[in-house]
DNA sequence: CCGCAAACAGAATGATAATTCTGCTAACGT
DNA sequence: ACGTTAGCAGAATTATCATTCTGTTTGCGG
């Protein structure tokens, strides 16, 4: 078959990332074989490296999928006529957290600090979460509090620092409460 | 030669976690081999299999050396005198983080994830500096802010959990923030 | 419809790395 | 001091995987 159309390319290059992304949160990144992938996505080894270069971007692009999905939702929080308080929106984050996700994404810290490249998607996509935040933080803060906009910008930072750490916390937390699903080998 | 004495055969196990702690450091917890532990430590591979049973066995003396370390300094802050506000707490617990602990926390962290004996570690180690946090809290709330004490330890509950996280938080930041040293390799 | 190259399966390859094995050496109890 | 035997070095073994290779199949442009 000639090249598939670009649809269908991404099509199966989420499937396999998908499927990577179960793997990895039952058995971790390092204990995943290609060969689990292969298994879980119903695809060959050779058709996952039509794909992806290497296990390396598989991986990557593992991280980015899982990282990216918490990012959708907060932002049209900031923009709402009625933003929710700090508190609120802790509340919303952390009944947000799917466990798997959770599992994947503490993974993703622990291989950032060896592997620039996953360090940067980490902290790319940390860094786009907190502002995130910061926005909607100072939506708040005007909207509801009464701030005007440039003393709500300054005192909205540590407050979104403190909301994204318990959040991070709380990811934290889940990964170690929920086991691993066992493997279905 | 016959049996080392309990204290030296101490020492060697010390010897071979701590080189173990530097790569991890360096490499992560995966892409660490046994020759690059014998590298660092000077010693062989027959001979660290005769102190830990196997790589997972030292993995998990490493993680609780680093986990545990932090554990020593808060203790002695709840019995002061004049313990220190949660603030002050929390800026001296950061103050106290080095990078390259940091970075095999968060790995451990990554590893509890799929690992049960290395989650079990940091969830101990975890619960013990909560514990920890709450008692100075406490202390702080009684002796400074004048509390009366089971007042205080109702109150101190959640303020101990934004410490922790805050600087659980701190700890990622810290191992991402710095690189990893270059492989002396 | 047709043909071609890309997508795919699955086996083969090669590297890496954990663990074990074979002796040798030296630290402790006496 | 000395013999014993655990500690140790380093090679050998083996298992595991990532990656590549060899055909085969099939989706798409013409």
């Amino acid at each position: 078959m000639p090249r598939l159309t670009d649809a269908r390319k991404e099509l199966r290059r989420t499937q396999i990332a998908e499927a990577a992304v179960r793997c990895f949160s039952r058995n971790g990144l390092k204990r995943t074989s290609i060969a689990d992938i292969t298994a879980e996505s119903g695809l060959s080894a050779g058709s996952i490296y039509a794909h992806y270069r290497n296990k390396a971007d598989l991986v990557q692009a593992a991280a980015r999928e899982t990282l990216d999905k918490r990012d959708g939702t907060i932002s049209e929080y900031a923009a709402a006529d009625a933003p929710p308080s700090p508190d609120e929106l802790l509340s919303r984050l952390i009944a947000a957290i799917d466990p798997a996700e959770a599992r994947v994404g503490v993974q993703t810290w622990g291989e950032s600090t060896t592997d620039p490249a996953i360090r940067d998607i980490v902290a790319d996509t940390t860094d786009r979460m907190r502002a995130m935040v910061h926005d909607c933080v100072t939506a708040w803060l005007v909207k509801v509090e009464h701030h005007d906009p440039p003393h709500a910008r300054e005192f909205a930072t540590p407050i979104a620092h403190q909301v994204m750490a318990l959040y991070q916390a709380e990811l934290l937390y889940t990964a170690l409460r929920t086991p691993a699903e066992e493997t279905p080998s």
